[in-house]
DNA sequence: GTAGGTTCCGTACCATGGTACGGAGTCAAG
DNA sequence: CTTGACTCCGTACCATGGTACGGAACCTAC
């Protein structure tokens, strides 16, 4: 069940070049090369504990975690900082629900405005004028 | 009611220089120096429509528009273009919505993560456990 | 045993949206 | 008419999250 680079950013949804991105951010480990036939070795296999660390990077990520607080979170290794985790996840939450608001009234204000602009197919365009206020 | 750069960055709830950051994008104009005493002119004065335009980008902004398509917004000057803007605003509730059912999604279940933990205060967390199925 | 596709690795570059620096000029108050 | 704050401008730098390049080693199939 070892597969390369290739295979890792496969399963992971991502490019080889971001999975290696990861590595230098120190959010996936680099495993040893399997031995080879010359002094300079062979090839990096990755298992699926890499394959499930990468798909947690990508999902803490649509969460809206920065790379930076996604290796804390990594760091926190099996939970033994319950504490820590969820300041972080409360932290987020409370960013998201900021979001989440501006950008309904942000979508909200767009369909209004987009209405107003079917409506009057003359005259200057409420879309540029409405922003204004 | 002209203001200097600093009036004009305090009105729009920016710093100086973002507002020269703008002016490089071509989003605000870069108006001329008041005749000064010597050869090399004055200091630039901006007025409410400045102010305006600041306003709209910064209100575009938080709709989501990057700068690059604000300024294709502003450029559709006075409304000409009905029809571009009315894409533009269309495209932008599309990613709006999904951009909003992303967090929200992400919001559920961080939330309901958070929960999990506080209730098994020993143990593996779940927030660092969760993430990965 | 050799051609091709991968991997490895360092280093450089990209887009986005700014922020900082520094020296010269300018302006308003005292 | 000087002092101190602000302006002007070019240029450089920053964070974030990648993407690209290129040569050498490696691995697989034919």
């Amino acid at each position: 069940m070892a597969v390369t680079i290739a295979g890792l950013a496969r399963e992971g949804g991502v490019g080889v070049e971001t999975v290696r991105y990861y590595q230098r951010r120190g959010l996936l480990r680099t495993p040893d090369r399997a031995e080879g036939s010359a002094l300079s070795g062979g090839v990096r296999r990755y298992d699926a504990e890499d394959v499930r660390r990468l798909r947690f990077i990508r999902s803490a990520q649509a969460a809206g975690f920065t790379l930076e607080q996604i290796g804390e979170l990594l760091n926190l290794d099996a939970g033994q900082d319950h504490a820590r985790a969820r300041d972080l996840a409360h932290e987020r939450i409370a960013a998201l629900d900021a979001k989440i608001a501006e950008l309904q009234a942000a979508r909200t204000a767009l369909a209004r405005l987009a209405r107003a602009c079917v409506a009057s197919d003359a005259g200057p365009c409420p879309i540029i004028e409405a922003f204004e206020p």
